[in-house]
DNA sequence: GCGACATTGTTTTTT
DNA sequence: ACAATGTCGC
């Protein structure tokens, strides 16, 4: 057979690459390199010229789109559809495995997938049950303690509270937290991947199938991998199974939410005999942005070293504008931007990026004013959208009556007079009895624990539910969906109301039906599942693009994190100053200073032609008017690299530094200092404000909670 | 159940 | 500054 063209057009290292021996393999993947274009590659030589079967091939990504890119480049390439390979996300590929063993993995068959917004929702819900006060447990601390421990694979039982009373709490909450969702049947993000790897560890014979069936494992953004997504892969591999990681340490920006850079390091140790190949050459950039990148990447310590480079020319230097303020900034680009499609080029081949959505704001209005069109990437996705979660609410409830985080959310919605109170009396039962909420609601209604008015309300809800159940039976998906919308009545309740809105609103419902319409179940990836299970996992696994009309020749606006993997001939990178980039937080708290620069780095990298780097003298945030420095970064860009374009001119107002001021707190207290109050005892400064008789600090007392006291009465203490 | 008022947090995000 | 959420009273 011909493979010639699987090696044509690459380079020496890519080519290493894609032909390596049958052993483990790190690809250091510069910015640009050709990452993706090396592993659809491998794919394509590992079935055309090994002569495996794509069936004993898998490959792991972090998002649908890459994995939906990958797919499809390799079937370009093959000029065949790949059956049988398993491309996917881990959390995907994890949700097939637990439907195909659900019994092995304990789970009911229909189990529901629990985004974010829904595992929320449920720890509220727990912390309830355990009549815990939520301003001294946020919810929100408890969620994030849950995915972490799960992300670290552990399970309550197997943690210990040190004899600390906080710990010891959130450890139960974690403890109630996981039999509510193993008594409804619901599994969360984290919960897919330990799940899945919990069900592998203990069942031999599964693991046998499964580390004799893969014989390559290949994985995406390597560097993004958390502990538990590292495990999993080695579980999977097995002794044998040699593992092709692509990744890139200088692009590693996900460490805050538990990306371990270790995990390239230890790769080599974990898999003896790694070879390690370094993709340097970029195909991306012009030189001048390159080198504005390696100097500044320079910086950062303990790098695995990587140095790119291009066969192409220098290029135009970058241009740095020094806006007077944030509006003046946001006027810079849009001239820019009008410029560029004045001289004929495509307003699609510019991209803004900053470090917070925040910063969005300005420069919508801007390009609002002057009529040039824009989207912003990161918003609401379609299936986040809360009349489309009422509607699922109400199918999950269909497709498993013990999905009590559903039928809290629709019992009521729209309003039919099942109020808190009823509710309440539910859920009381619900627990007494260590029944679902629907159960308990069943027998709340044939007994006498419910006012007439209540029981005809809770009744009429049952049976809404009851004959939606019973007419989906043999419908086609999308008349399940239509019913639903009707009968549910939540069609009407938005239909009534003729806000702006509310019309929107209707109109994501009945694209809910055009969803439900164009779905495919896909024996692969669904197995034996019914339409309705496999179409409610796909909405809670992809939730969807945000906005439509990505053909509209727009402007492209995103964080620097949504630009990771992208590419655009004219890059502004905006806000370039001291506080915003690197961001305050991550100034204060050491040690997150080089993840920052890593993410100036892939925002430098982003850039085919053109690089701008912009800051403000003075910008508004929160609020209050901040005078900030230009970002460290700009001065660990060579100066020879940058042209300014509107130098420092004297006639911006005078820089006075009122920052000094807020650094300084208020009369001799900080945030972040400890404190001793007379009757609320130890805590820590979190915020203040005024001045003088009227100073107020806000103080997060370990045994009182947060408050705020009035610093000429409190007579607090520095500890 | 809804509107008025208060409180709170405000980096980055995928699944 | 501001939005988003929670609380309270009718």
């Amino acid at each position: 057979m011909d493979v010639s063209h699987i090696l044509e057009h690459l380079n020496d290292a890519q080519r290493q690459a894609v032909t390596a021996p049958n052993q483990s393999l790190l690809v250091l993947a510069g910015a640009g390199s050709g990452k993706t274009r090396v592993l659809v590659h491998r794919i394509a030589w590992l079935i055309q010229v090994e002569g495996l079967s794509p069936h004993s091939v898998m490959a792991v990504t972090f998002t649908n789109k890459a994995a939906s890119e990958m797919r499809g480049r390799i079937e370009d390439l093959l000029a065949m559809p790949a059956a049988g390979l398993w491309v996917g996300t881990f959390h995907g590929l994890s949700h097939r495995l637990l439907r195909r063993h659900w019994q092995e993995a304990k789970l009911p068959q229909g189990f529901q997938i629990l985004d974010s917004e829904d595992q929320l929702r449920l720890v509220k819900r727990v912390l309830k049950g355990l009549e815990l006060d939520e301003s001294r447990w946020p919810p929100r601390q408890a969620q994030h303690f849950i995915n972490g421990q799960k992300d670290k694979g552990l399970r309550p039982q197997h943690l210990d509270d040190s004899g600390d009373p906080v710990n010891r709490q959130l450890i139960r909450i974690y403890s109630a937290y996981e039999a509510a969702c193993n008594r409804a049947g619901v599994v969360d993000f984290a919960e897919l991947l330990l799940r899945s790897l919990e069900l592998l560890r203990d069942n031999k014979e599964l693991l046998d199938h499964y580390q004799s069936r893969f014989r390559h494992l290949l994985v995406d953004e390597f560097q993004d991998t958390n502990e538990l997504q590292y495990a999993w892969l080695r579980l999977i591999a097995g002794a044998r199974t040699p593992v092709f990681a692509v990744g890139d340490d200088d692009q590693s920006i996900y460490g805050w939410r538990g990306a371990k850079i270790e995990n390239i390091q230890n790769f080599q140790k974990d898999f003896p005999g790694t070879e390690v190949v370094r993709l340097e050459q970029n195909y991306r950039s012009t030189g001048a942005i390159l080198q504005a990148a390696n100097a500044l990447i320079e910086h950062n310590e303990g790098r695995l070293g990587k140095e790119l480079w291009t066969a192409d020319e220098e290029g135009e230097a970058v241009s740095l504008y020094t806006a007077y303020d944030e509006r003046d900034e946001a006027r810079f680009v849009a001239d820019q931007v009008r410029d560029w499609y004045e001289q004929g080029n495509r307003r699609s081949e510019i991209a803004v990026l900053y470090r917070s959505n925040a910063q969005s704001r300005v420069f919508e209005e801007t390009f609002i004013a002057m009529g040039i069109p824009y989207r912003v990437y990161g918003g609401l996705r379609f299936f986040e959208r809360a009349e489309i979660k009422d509607a699922l609410a109400y199918l999950r409830l269909v497709a498993n009556k013990d999905d009590d985080t559903s039928f809290e959310r629709v019992v009521n919605q729209p309003t039919r007079g099942i109020g808190e109170r009823t509710i309440a009396l539910i859920r009381d039962s619900a627990r007494a009895n260590d029944q679902s909420l629907h159960q308990a609601a069943i027998d709340l209604v044939t007994g006498t624990g419910l006012a007439a008015r209540a029981r005809t309300a809770v009744a009429g809800f049952l049976t809404l539910i009851k004959e939606l159940t019973e007419v989906c039976v043999g419908l086609p998906l999308h008349e399940q969906v239509e019913h639903m919308l009707e009968h549910s009545g939540l069609k009407e309740h938005y239909g009534k109301d003729k806000s702006e809105k509310a019309q929107s609103r209707v109109e994501n419902l009945e694209e809910l039906v055009s969803a439900a319409r164009g779905f495919r179940l896909d024996p692969e990836e669904h197995g034996d599942m019914d339409e309705l299970t496999a179409f409610l996992s796909h909405a809670a696994l992809e939730a969807g693009e945000g906005q439509g009309d990505p053909w509209e020749d727009c402007v492209q606006m995103m964080t620097l994190h949504s630009a990771k993997g992208l590419e655009f001939p004219k890059v502004f990178l905006c806000g370039m100053e001291e506080g915003l980039f690197p961001h305050r937080m991550s100034i204060e708290e050491g040690g997150r200073l080089e993840e920052e620069r890593r993410l100036c780095y892939v925002g430098i990298t982003r850039a085919r032609q053109k690089l701008y780097i912009t800051c403000t003298e003075r910008r508004r945030l929160y609020g209050s008017e901040t005078y900030n420095a230009p970002s460290r970064f700009i001065g660990e860009i060579p100066g020879e690299l940058l042209e300014e374009i509107r130098p420092r001119l004297a006639t911006s107002e005078p820089l006075y530094r009122p920052s000094a001021l807020q650094d300084d707190g208020v009369e001799g207290f900080q945030i972040g200092q400890r404190v001793v109050h007379a009757k609320f005892g130890e805590g820590m400064i979190t915020n203040h404000e005024g001045q003088g008789s009227s100073a107020r600090v806000q103080v997060n007392f370990e045994g009182a909670g947060s408050k705020w006291l009035v610093l000429a009465y409190a007579n607090l203490q520095a500890v």
